[in-house]
RNA sequence: GGCUCCAUGGUCAAGCGGUCAAGACACCGCCCUUUCACGGCGGUAACCCGAGUUCGAUUCUCGGUGGAGUCACCA
C-alpha cells in the first residue's frame, strides 16, 4: 500500500507539513521548572465545583512557578455548544480568583499559540491526521453504524472486548483502490489510528508518570480508536495530543474518569514521536446521594456541587478557595493553623499532597472555614461583598445598604476583641443573622424563659425603659439589670440561683434574656449593650415600649 | 461483564515495617459566661477481610470484598 499516496488521497487540501506547525509553535522560553497548564471546558457553560477544583490545580502549578495558565475551548462536539459560554467560564472562575494568562477570551484569543479553541483548528488536527496516514499508523474507516453495532453484538456474545480493532477492523485490509472508489461514491469515514497492540496481551504494559499517583501501570491500548470523525473534525483524544503538545503544555491535569483511556493517548504521542506530558489525575468530588446517608457518588448536578450555589448562597469566594485548598492538599490546614494571616499564596502547593481517592464534600467543613475567612476580612470589604451580592440576589433587601455606617458597624460587632465572635458564614445566613437590627425584618420570635411570668415580664421593661440611659457603659448598664433582678426576686448571680434554686424565681440571666427579646426578639444574640449602642437610643427605647 | 482507580473514626485526613495509630470538622461533657457564640479542657469513635513476605505489618505482595470510574464519530 502507498501511504503516501493514500494521505493525498483523504487531504488533497492539506498542504502544509507537520514541521511547518512546530516551527510556529516553538517551545516557550521560560524558566526552568515553570509549568504550562491549562484548562480545557467544553462550552455548555457550566462550571461546578469538580471544574474549579480541577481550575485550582492549574492555576497553582502555573503560578507558583512562573509558568503560564491558558484557557482552551473544547468544542469539538458541535451538539454542546451554548451561547455565551465562554464570558460564563471566564466570569466564574475570576469571581473564584481564578485567572488565565492566556487562551480564549471574551474578546479574542490573548498567546501566541492559538487558536484556542478546538472547532477553528481543523487544518492542525487533518495536517496531523494525515501525517500518521502517511506513515501508515491511520487508515481510514467505512464501516457503518448498523455495522459496528453488529460486531459489537457478535462481540458480546463471543464474550469479547467491544470495539474496532485486530480482525474487526476490516478496513484496515482495504486496498487503496478500493479505499478511492469509496470516496469517490461518497461513502462516509472516519480517521482511525491503527493500534500497534493487542486484545489480551496483559504482558505488554504501559508505564507512565503521574504526578498525584505515582507510576501508572496499564495495558496497553489495542484499540483502532477514532481519531477523525467523519466530519473532520477530531475526537477528544486527538485534540488532546495535537493541542497539549503543540501548546507546549507541561502539566495535563484532568479528572480521573479520563485515566480508562490514557493507554490510547500515549499511543497516540507514541505514534506521533512527541513527548507525553506529566499527567496529574485528580480525584474526583463525591457526594452522598439523595435522602439516605448513602455510600460515595458522583454527579454532574448535583446543586451543591454547581457553583452557583456559592454564589446563590453568598459564600465568599475566599472561603471557597480556602476549603478547596484544604481538601486539595492534606498540609494546608496545618499551614493556616500557623500562618493564620498569610495570604493562600504563600503556601507552597504539591500534587504530592494530593488525596488520590475521592472527596466527599463536607459542608461542616466549609461553613468552619468560612467563619474564620470572614473574620479576616474588614467590615468595610464585607460591606461591599453583602451589597453585590444582595444587588444580584436579594434585590428586596437592599436598602438595609443604604445606611453604609450602620452596616458596617453591625458586621463588626463582636469581632475586634481578642476572642472574636464567629457568627458570620455566608451571606444569606448573615442577613438572617442581622435582621433585628432593620425594622422591617425585626419580629419576636422567641418566648420569654420560664422562670419569668407574663407580669414579672412587663415590670422588668417598665423598670428597664425607667432607668434607661444610653450613655451608660457597659458595667453601669448592666449594674441596674442586676437591681432590677434583685428588686423583682431574682438572683444577681446565676450561681446563688443554682445554690438556692428555692430562694429566687430566677437570675439576671433570665431577666437580660426578657430585654433581649424585647430588643432582638431571640434569646440569642451578641452584646445586648453594644446592640443598643448600634441601634441607637430611639429605636431601643420604642422596642422597649411596644411589649409593655 | 472487561479494564482502571480507590480503601484509616460520621466526614476530611497524617502515617510511607516497630507509634499508647496525629490533627481538623461534626458530636457529647465540663469550664468561662447575663443568652448565644468565641475560647480552654476532656470524651466517644478508625487501620474492610483472608493469605503470604518478615522477628514484626495499618504500612510491602497476592486474592477476595466494597465503593467509584470507564468501555461513543461526548468530553
Amino acid at each position: 500500500m502507498d501511504y503516501n499516496k493514500l494521505g493525498e488521497l483523504l487531504f488533497p487540501n492539506i498542504s502544509k507539513e507537520p514541521d511547518e506547525y512546530e516551527t510556529m509553535y516553538p517551545d516557550r522560553k521560560l524558566k526552568e521548572g515553570a509549568k504550562v497548564t491549562r484548562l480545557g471546558p467544553s462550552p455548555t457553560g457550566f462550571i461546578h465545583l469538580g471544574n474549579l477544583y480541577g481550575a485550582f490545580v492549574d492555576e497553582r502549578l502555573a503560578h507558583q512557578s512562573d509558568g503560564k495558565f491558558y484557557l482552551r475551548i473544547e468544542d469539538t462536539d458541535d451538539k454542546r455548544y451554548v451561547d455565551g459560554a465562554v464570558e460564563t467560564i471566564i466570569n466564574s472562575l475570576k469571581f473564584f480568583g481564578i485567572n488565565f494568562d492566556e487562551g480564549a477570551t471574551m474578546t479574542g484569543d490573548v498567546g501566541d499559540y492559538g487558536d484556542y479553541t478546538q472547532s477553528n483548528r481543523g487544518e492542525i488536527y487533518q495536517c496531523f491526521a494525515k501525517k500518521l496516514i502517511k506513515e501508515g499508523k491511520a487508515y481510514p474507516c467505512f464501516l457503518t453504524e448498523d455495522e459496528i453495532g453488529q460486531i459489537r453484538a457478535k462481540q458480546e456474545s463471543n464474550k469479547e472486548n467491544p470495539g474496532i480493532y485486530g480482525a474487526y477492523a476490516e478496513s484496515r485490509k482495504l486496498s487503496l483502490e478500493e479505499i478511492e472508489e469509496k470516496i469517490k461514491a461518497g461513502v462516509s469515514y472516519v480517521i482511525r489510528l491503527k493500534s500497534d497492540g493487542t486484545d489480551g496481551d496483559t504482558a505488554r504494559k504501559i508505564h507512565v508518570k503521574d504526578a498525584i499517583r505515582g507510576i501508572l501501570e496499564m495495558p496497553e491500548n489495542f484499540q483502532d480508536t477514532v481519531i477523525l470523525k467523519a466530519t473532520g473534525i477530531p475526537t477528544y483524544h486527538f485534540a488532546h495530543v495535537v493541542d497539549d503538545h503543540l501548546m507546549r503544555t507541561t502539566h495535563v491535569v484532568r479528572g480521573a474518569e479520563w485515566l480508562p483511556s490514557l493507554p490510547i493517548h500515549v499511543e497516540l504521542f507514541e505514534k506521533l514521536g512527541w513527548e507525553t506530558p506529566i499527567y496529574c489525575h485528580t480525584a474526583q468530588l463525591m457526594k452522598l446521594d439523595a435522602e439516605g446517608n448513602k455510600r460515595k457518588l458522583s454527579k454532574r448536578e448535583d446543586p451543591e456541587l454547581s457553583l452557583d450555589y456559592y454564589r446563590n448562597q453568598g459564600y465568599h469566594p475566599e472561603a471557597v478557595r480556602e476549603y478547596l485548598l484544604t481538601i486539595l492538599n492534606s498540609n494546608f490546614e496545618e499551614w493556616r493553623m500557623e500562618n493564620p494571616e498569610a495570604s493562600i499564596d504563600e503556601f507552597e502547593f504539591t500534587t504530592e499532597k494530593m488525596s488520590n481517592s475521592g472527596a466527599l464534600f463536607d459542608l461542616n467543613k466549609l461553613n468552619d472555614i468560612s467563619k474564620d475567612v470572614l473574620l479576616r476580612i474588614s467590615a468595610t470589604d464585607l460591606y461591599e461583598f453583602l451589597k453585590a451580592w444582595a444587588t444580584e440576589f436579594r434585590p428586596e433587601i437592599i436598602h438595609i445598604f443604604d445606611d453604609e455606617d450602620y452596616m458596617e458597624k453591625i458586621l463588626d460587632l463582636g469581632r475586634g476583641e481578642a476572642k472574636p465572635r464567629k457568627d458570620l458564614i455566608f451571606a444569606e445566613q448573615i442577613i438572617e443573622f442581622i435582621s433585628y437590627f432593620f425594622d422591617d425584618m425585626f419580629k419576636i420570635e422567641d418566648e420569654f424563659p420560664d422562670e419569668v411570668s407574663k407580669a414579672d415580664g412587663s415590670q422588668i421593661l417598665e423598670k428597664y425603659l425607667e432607668s434607661y440611659n444610653h450613655s451608660d457603659d457597659q458595667s453601669q448598664w448592666f449594674d441596674k439589670i442586676r437591681e432590677i433582678a434583685t428588686t423583682l426576686g431574682y438572683a444577681a448571680k446565676p450561681k446563688d440561683f443554682k445554690k438556692n434554686p428555692d430562694q429566687y424565681k430566677g437570675h439576671v440571666g433570665h431577666v437580660s434574656t426578657v430585654v433581649r427579646i424585647a430588643l432582638m426578639g431571640r434569646s440569642q444574640s451578641p452584646d445586648v449593650w453594644e446592640i443598643q449602642q448600634i441601634l441607637g437610643e430611639d429605636r431601643t427605647k420604642s422596642r422597649i415600649q411596644k411589649l409593655i
